[in-house]
DNA sequence: ACGGATGCCTGAGTGGGTCAAGTAATCTCT
DNA sequence: AGAGATTACTTGACCCACTCAGGCATCCGT
C-alpha cells in the first residue's frame, strides 16, 4: 500500500464515522434512534413486509418486529394485513409517519454541509468513483 | 438538487452502510463488537486516558468504562495508572490484543475489495475530494 | 486547608441485536 | 382433500451499547 492510500482507508474511515454520527444527531432531533429512523426511510408507498425490511436491513426478523411495535406505537407506522397472504404484514407509513420522516430528512445535514462543498463537476467525479467502488 | 446529486446522496449513504456492515464483519471474526473493535484502533502506544477516548468515540465516559471492562476481562487491553494523576488510567493494548486488533484489520476487506478496484490516479482523486468533504 | 473541578466508576434504565421456540397461514404432493 | 413441509411473523430470553444520575477519589486554585 502506498502513502497516498493508506490516507485514503483513514479519510474514508472519517467520512463513514461523520455520516453515521450526522444521521444519529438528524434522527435524535425528532426523538427516534438511527435505526428507526433508518427503516422509516426504507418503506415503500405499498408497504415492505417484515421480511422484506429485514433482508434490506440486514438483520433478524425478530429486530424488525420490536422496531415496527416501537414505531407503530408512536403512531407512525400500521401493521396493514396483506389481503392475497394473510400471513405478511404489510408496514405503511402514515401520515405522522411522513412528517417525521421529512423532518430526519431536513435536520440530515451532511449532503447540503458536506457534499455541498463540492462543485458539479467534482460531484460527477465521485458520483462515477463510487460507482466503481459500489458495483 | 439535480438528479446527479440526488443520485450521489444516496451512492454516499450505500458506501456508508457497506462500510458500516464490512467493519461488523470483521470484527465478529474474532468476537468482537464493532464498538470494541473501533475502541481498540483507537488505542495509541502510550495509552490513551478513559476520558480522551470517550472524546474520540464520541460517547459517554461511562460508555467508555464498560467496553474497556469488557475488553480488560478477555486480557486485551489493561488499565495503567498514571504516575503523574493518579486520577487517571490509561488504557494500553496488550500483546494479545495486539494480536486481536491486527486480525480485525486483516479480515476487513473493505478497502482492498473496494477501494481496490480504483487505479491509483482515480484513488488520488478521490483523496482530493474526500479532503474538500472533509475540510 | 478548603471548596470546586476533574476523572472515573456504579446502578438503573432504554434500545438494538441475535437466537430458539412457537403459532398461524400457505404450499406441495399424493 | 389432507398430512407434512415451508414461510412469515411473534415471543421470550439474553447480551451488548449507550445514556443519565449519583458517588468517590484526586487534583488544583485561593
Amino acid at each position: 500500500m502506498t502513502e497516498v492510500t493508506e490516507g485514503l482507508d483513514q479519510q474514508v474511515s472519517d467520512l463513514v464515522f461523520a455520516y453515521d454520527a450526522a444521521y444519529g444527531r438528524a434522527a435524535q432531533t425528532v426523538s427516534l434512534s438511527a435505526a428507526q429512523a433508518c427503516l422509516l426511510e426504507h418503506l415503500t408507498a405499498d408497504g415492505c413486509s417484515m421480511g422484506e425490511l429485514a433482508g434490506e436491513l440486514l438483520c433478524d426478523a425478530s429486530n424488525v418486529t420490536q422496531l415496527v411495535s416501537r414505531l407503530e406505537a408512536r403512531g407512525l407506522v400500521a401493521r396493514v394485513p396483506d389481503p392475497a397472504d394473510r400471513r405478511i404484514k404489510r408496514v405503511s407509513i402514515t401520515p405522522a409517519g411522513q412528517r417525521v420522516r421529512d423532518a430526519v430528512r431536513r435536520a440530515f445535514d451532511f449532503p447540503s454541509d458536506r457534499l455541498g462543498r463540492l462543485t458539479q463537476p467534482e460531484r460527477h467525479q465521485l458520483a462515477a468513483l463510487l460507482a466503481k467502488v459500489l458495483a
